[in-house]
DNA sequence: GATAGTTTCATACAAGTGTTTGAATTGCAA
DNA sequence: TTGCAATTCAAACACTTGTATGAAACTATC
């Protein structure tokens, strides 16, 4: 308790060292370097590597999940418990977004940290990942209220490609970037996420008639 | 080149390793012990650790990408020149989706190994996907046919968003089925397909006359 | 100011990694 | 068969990794 000098020593340079330079190659032997400590002090302070990462990890997705709800919360009580299907898609991929992408010069560490933690799959933080079913939850159940007509299925679907477009952006920026050479703004946040809720949004919206079961007339 | 018993036997042990265990815990006296050969043999018929996984990887892409091509151009012959939108992404998006989804006890290896490499992102695999660019241009070239009248921007976020749905629905198929409690069916591709194909259509066409008629791909 | 509890530190540990070596073996051509 | 190159093999190498240890240095309480 008395100085939490060297623990949080710890966490931000582990957090700099990793969004700079991966999981793959730093090693404890390198934060501590970085953080001017000792080596024994990551074990001593969080148990082992694998906690000290997902100490990382679970911090940044409080705070981005904590987000989300907030802006769901704002829009169903402004709705009277049913917010535009817009709105919420914009909750769910906003702050994520938002988060991580940006100019690159005045992106914070955190940001770095979780789009690394979006291209690398290092198991502390898959386990991590794997229970935030619950949290994606909550998007589901506001939007079968913001769609009551929509079968709960095209609602899941819906709910994976806003989550689709909006990961993959971040996790691919680079390539897109060269791919449009240049044309494409990452840096342009707001017209990402207008984009994302755009296309999500006629996911679930589009005449009920399509994509139903069309799965035969496929082509092999 | 005598006997390539050897070379074959380390290949199929490792793609089969990595497709159950991942990258992270494979080791190469793992895979040596699999194929019944000897621990210096993957030096010697491959060079390194990352070679072999090179090799792996760029066999099973240059399969996938063949497979994508020669749809392509075979719409492409069959309109003239020019294809219909939902059957350039069809092309685009198909050869991978039915490679990695589908029933998982008759998955192939060779596809659980391209899931796995699409969600642990291993350097030497990274380092093949960036050079893909050039591929993706062709499809770029194709939809800009397909869709004149669209801004170039606009196809390349077309193209990113058709791409994030099917890598992401297979990185994340998982979650998505315990999400959706089972409602999704991953194992019924050509509707996955199906799904994600007239999304992207719709990101790619919404605001115009969409006059396209997606029936003359039943003639396949 | 002695004492008990934290925290830091240098150092060692144990295990595992990919890679290299050089001798043995094999297979094939002359 | 002989000779030579290609392949296999056991063993060791060189190194890195995360973790554990036990003594030293602090810090706060009485």
């Amino acid at each position: 308790m008395a100085s939490d000098h060297t623990r949080s020593a710890i966490l931000a340079a582990a957090e700099r060292l990793y969004a700079d330079r991966g999981f793959g190659d730093v090693t404890l032997r390198d934060i501590v370097a970085e953080a001017n400590v000792n080596l024994a002090a990551v074990n001593y302070h969080f148990g082992s590597k694998d906690e000290l990462i997902a100490e990382l990890f679970v911090t940044r997705s409080i705070a981005t999940n904590r987000e989300r709800l907030r802006e769901l919360k704002a829009a169903e009580e402004a709705g009277g418990g049913r917010a535009p299907i817009e709105v919420i898609l914009r909750a769910l991929v906003g702050p994520t977004l938002r988060g991580c992408l940006g100019p690159e010069n005045q992106r914070s560490t955190a940001a770095r940290f979780m789009i690394r933690a979006s291209i690398e799959s290092v198991p502390p933080i898959r386990r991590i990942k794997n229970r935030e079913i619950d949290h994606l939850r909550k998007f589901a159940g506001a939007m079968r209220r913001s769609l009551p007509d929509r079968r709960d299925i095209d609602i899941y679907w819906g709910l994976n490609f806003a989550l689709a477009m909006a990961h993959h952006t971040i996790r691919e920026s680079e390539r897109l970037t060269k791919l449009s050479e240049g044309q494409c703004d990452l840096d342009d946040v707001e017209d990402v996420v207008a984009r994302v809720v755009s296309v999500a949004t006629m996911a679930l919206t589009a005449g009920k008639v399509e994509a139903k079961t069309p799965s035969r007339l496929a082509a092999r």
